[in-house]
DNA sequence: GTCCTCAACAATCAGAATGCGCATCGAATA
DNA sequence: TATTCGATGCGCATTCTGATTGTTGAGGAC
């Protein structure tokens, strides 16, 4: 899952990025409204934390503008405390949640996951496809009840396939949502961690489609439709 | 299904083409306005896409020139940001739908296969013709419900002939529909992916009209006789 | 009118060529 | 030390080609 901050102050900015990559994400950090928006124009995020206060164009300008070009992915606003009217605007704008600073690491992580969660669609924390588990809360992954460890880009990968179950998933989508920005695309590394997971799991939880993609299915909801 | 780009700056054509290659799409590229409608005029196109912001020619200029000639295909404008008078000029001239940069590729694949989709006048992205069932955004195909395994160029054929159920299908213009450019017409690639497909799907789903074509009859509609 | 022949077209098959995905390993990184 | 990354060569599915076989329909002979 990639995430997009958009935080005018470097430390604070800085140090959200590395407390989400150690959680798992890949991060792009933006520390001025207009390139935060341009890059949340073009990249392809699963999430955004957004500050309101931001120097040049406003918090609020940037998330309209999101919203009226069709950006879909769900925005976690931050605002000054006890600034009604931010927290009004921002919704109104088109924020999903919104957190007032100063805040704790852990409440925005665990908001930022449920965003990630309602907006594939999937009402539980836990996510399941044959006898595969990914609990996203502890990072935990089991097969049929037994354990599985698994390392951390292998986590990546699977949990973006179990957050779009049925759907195929093109090596570039995988890529772009599980590297940040400053990744060479010329490689093979999707190859080699899909057949480790295979390796781990089972050869069938991930099936390739030829020349598409990759598809997770689970075999519980696949016959006639 | 065959598209043509015209942009001129030619990273993001690149890229654009190879995206859509990956989505299942023959593809031109044109860097240039004169060329691009040239392509436009002589080639046949499921669907285009346009930038407006053309050397030489303007993009603008190229649309219009196309629909002056009667060409019907549907053209899916690239407009810069925020240009409100180009978007409403280019609709003026004829363009089915705008997309304002920068934008994801995920949306202009989307929007592409809305637009072939209405341009064959089908209401749904699910087509269906006697037990065979296709579904354009998944690219899954099922027999009776049962999913069935095509590779791609299986499966661009078949697409293409649902696209234009009930309608005589030349050879001629299956190839110049599911292959691009270069690629030498004289070969009989079709005949042995209609087999292959009947293999697969049953050898009634295509019936052979000698000397002109293929045609895919949904036996639903099909009156009696 | 019936049958036969032939030419044109279509279907099928097998082998060759291509290219994609996979696995393995060594190097880089943290 | 464990993990990630990138390169290489291999194997196999897919695609293409060309040859062969099968089918259809028109025209001519009877």
């Amino acid at each position: 899952m990639r995430i997009l901050i958009v935080e005018d102050e470097p430390t604070l900015g800085q140090q959200l990025k590395s407390t989400l990559e150690q959680n798992g994400y890949a991060v792009d950090l933006s520390t001025d409204g207009e390139d935060g928006h341009f890059l949340g124009s073009t990249e392809e995020y699963d999430a955004a934390v957004l500050d309101l206060g931001l120097p040049e164009i406003d918090g609020l300008t940037v998330l309209g503008m999101w919203r009226k070009e069709g950006r879909k992915f769900p925005v976690l606003v931050l605002t000054a405390r006890d600034s009604w009217s931010d927290k009004v605007a921002g919704l109104d704008a088109g924020a999903d949640d919104y957190l007032a600073k100063p805040f704790q690491t852990e409440e925005l992580i665990a908001r930022l996951r449920a965003l990630i969660r309602r907006a594939s669609g999937n009402a539980s924390s836990e996510l399941t496809a044959g006898d595969v588990r990914l609990d996203t809360r502890s990072g935990r992954v089991t097969l049929n009840g037994e354990p599985v460890k698994l390392t951390a880009q292998e986590y990546k990968l699977l949990s973006y396939l179990m957050h779009h179950k049925g759907k195929v998933v093109s090596r570039t989508e995988l890529i772009e949502h599980i590297y940040d920005q400053d990744f060479d695309r010329d490689s093979n590394t999707i190859e080699v961690f899909v057949t480790r997971i295979r390796k781990k799991l089972g050869a069938d939880v991930i099936t390739t489609i030829r020349g598409l993609g990759y598809s997770l299915d689970d075999p519980a909801d696949a016959p006639r439709e």
